[in-house]
DNA sequence: CTGTTAGCGCCTTCAG
DNA sequence: CTGAAGGCGCTAACAG
């Protein structure tokens, strides 16, 4: 079922039908016409894409690498606003934005070898994540959001280990008790309390390099880290966040400072403890403000629209998280 | 810069050079090294996906269809959620989800005749967006999300007017003074308190009919619709729902029941309002069930997944609004 | 206004 | 293990 065949049936030549998809107006009505007549009858869809891309060149879109956790990314906003930030500015620049298919399973390698994008953004994550080997053998460009920080891409993220001291100096300043509400630890995304995690074995570079900026603030402030309660969520949701301060509440009832990864999660823990504590967060929410929770602002659209334009080479990436952030003291 | 100036320089034929990228265990080491090494020196980026494309058929993408919201579809959680479900299904099925730039300009309809894609997903829009039409004239199958029903083009989503209905007819049972929070009512997006709006000339079909639904509650509970103020928000963010519940207390100081469009607006509006007057919303969030607001409960990941399915041909889809809902009374 | 020619870059097939 | 031939479906450029 090509335009040949459309052709052959209208009895023109195939530059006619062609013609008639993409340039109406330089056929006469009478032909179009007949040309149509054809298409429909035979059940003609039009142009193949795929034909059109190859001899006009350029596939115009930015493939986006989710990794294994597809389907939490758009259930967390934040995730959602960076992937909103890269809509934009394919837009601007008329590019598409491809969400590239990936499950955790084999043919994930498959899916990237053969995206018809022209560079990759790799949503956050682990530094044995397969996708990661998979995009470098394509040959693209490619940006990494958050980490891990590979050879050969850029990386577009805040100074998340000196954001999280910054935090948690604040946040902890008078605190005898703190504690720590963490996103997942590893790829198992397995949830409880640990103390003493040392956070070179983190595999998630946001997740390791927060939680190194917590260590340094407790070295700061004088406080052990190795006794300091850290519970470990499975995905940056409210119930998860809920269950965690009630496992810090448990182990630490006189918790006096926690600072968590998300405002969702501090949000959620306040629910749990009650506005006196103090709290600490992540995104600059302003629920999070208003609940005189201290937080981390950063802009993820803007991120999201940064990685796009490097990826689309309008800017050129550094290898380096080089974003700006706030400390919004509550 | 191809796959044969590669193989040229390496002093092998094409189909080497296209193997030592595609298959690279056909290939002897000795000779793939010497291809990387001339690809490496030539700045080859690795074989073009539009050649492979063309070859092996078959694009595996779907598009979705923003119209000119695109900048706010993902500030909006429960459309991100969307997202997520078609993105989830997609990869299931081994697809890519494209989203197509559109900026309402005039090159939205070039881009989306020329988009690398199956099928289409609209998101809800107006009947006269310029995007539909676009669509129709790739011929690929389309699936439509809230509306407006399109001939040939399927439609996914909730009955809005019914479901609409129920809601204020809960939420109003006793009010003297009912009001309404809506969606802005056509492209201009202009903010305001109106009454005696008529639903049929509201150009979002989503808005039109929940207004529709909610006239319907009026007559039924014989409340006077033209007395009814609406207050008309620009987006679906909290900012904009609180000034319309200011606007609304101005106009009818002793409001005792208030229907929204979204949880977001109807939480909003508790914040201006208190919580004593009566609340409705739509999606059935957990925090507006906690703070005693009826809503509308529906799936948005699953009609997102449902819209996917039926793109892909993995489902047949249907004409009209199916989707499941249910009232969560506060 | 319509037809002809000549590939776009790649991979499948079949020989060597 | 490597090479040669052919064509996927389409459109730019140039004739007529």
């Amino acid at each position: 079922m090509t335009l040949d065949d459309v052709a052959r049936a209208a009895g023109v030549s195939r530059m006619t039908a062609s013609y008639t998809f993409s340039r109406p107006d330089r056929v006469a009505a009478r032909t179009r016409e007949k040309v149509l007549a054809a298409a429909d009858r035979l059940g003609f869809r039009g142009p193949d894409p795929s034909g059109r891309l190859l001899r006009t060149g350029g596939l115009r879109s930015l493939g986006l690498v989710l990794g294994e956790s597809l389907e939490y990314v758009f259930e967390d906003p934040e995730a959602a606003r960076f992937v909103g930030g890269m809509a934009r500015e394919c837009s601007a620049a008329g590019y598409g934005l491809t969400i590239i298919p990936t499950t955790g399973e084999e043919p994930d390698r498959a899916h990237i070898a053969t995206a018809a994008v022209d560079a990759f953004v790799i949503w956050t994550t682990t530094p044995d994540d397969p996708v990661l080997d998979a995009v470098r053998e394509t040959r693209r460009p490619a940006v990494v959001h958050g980490g891990p920080a590979v050879p050969g891409f850029a990386l577009v993220g805040i100074d998340d280990r000196a954001a999280a001291r910054e935090l948690a100096l604040a946040v902890w300043s008078d605190a005898k008790a703190p504690a720590v509400i963490s996103f997942p630890v590893n790829r198992d995304r397995a949830a409880g309390v640990v103390t003493g995690l040392d956070p070179t074995h983190v595999s998630f570079p946001v997740t390791r390099h927060r939680l190194a900026g917590f260590h340094e603030a407790a070295d700061l402030l004088g406080l052990d880290w190795d006794t300091i309660p850290v519970a470990v969520c499975t995905h940056n949701d409210s119930e998860g966040a809920a269950d965690a301060a009630e496992a810090i509440r448990a182990a630490r009832p006189d918790v006096d400072g926690l600072v968590a990864m998300s405002d969702r999660q501090a949000l959620a823990a306040q629910d749990v403890l009650g506005p006196s504590v103090p709290l600490g967060g992540f995104d600059g929410s302003e629920l999070a403000r208003e609940r005189g929770i201290t937080s981390v602002r950063q802009s993820l659209p803007e991120q999201g629209a940064h990685a796009a334009r490097i990826a689309l080479g309008i800017e050129t990436g550094a290898a380096t998280s080089t974003e700006r952030w706030t400390l919004i003291r509550a």
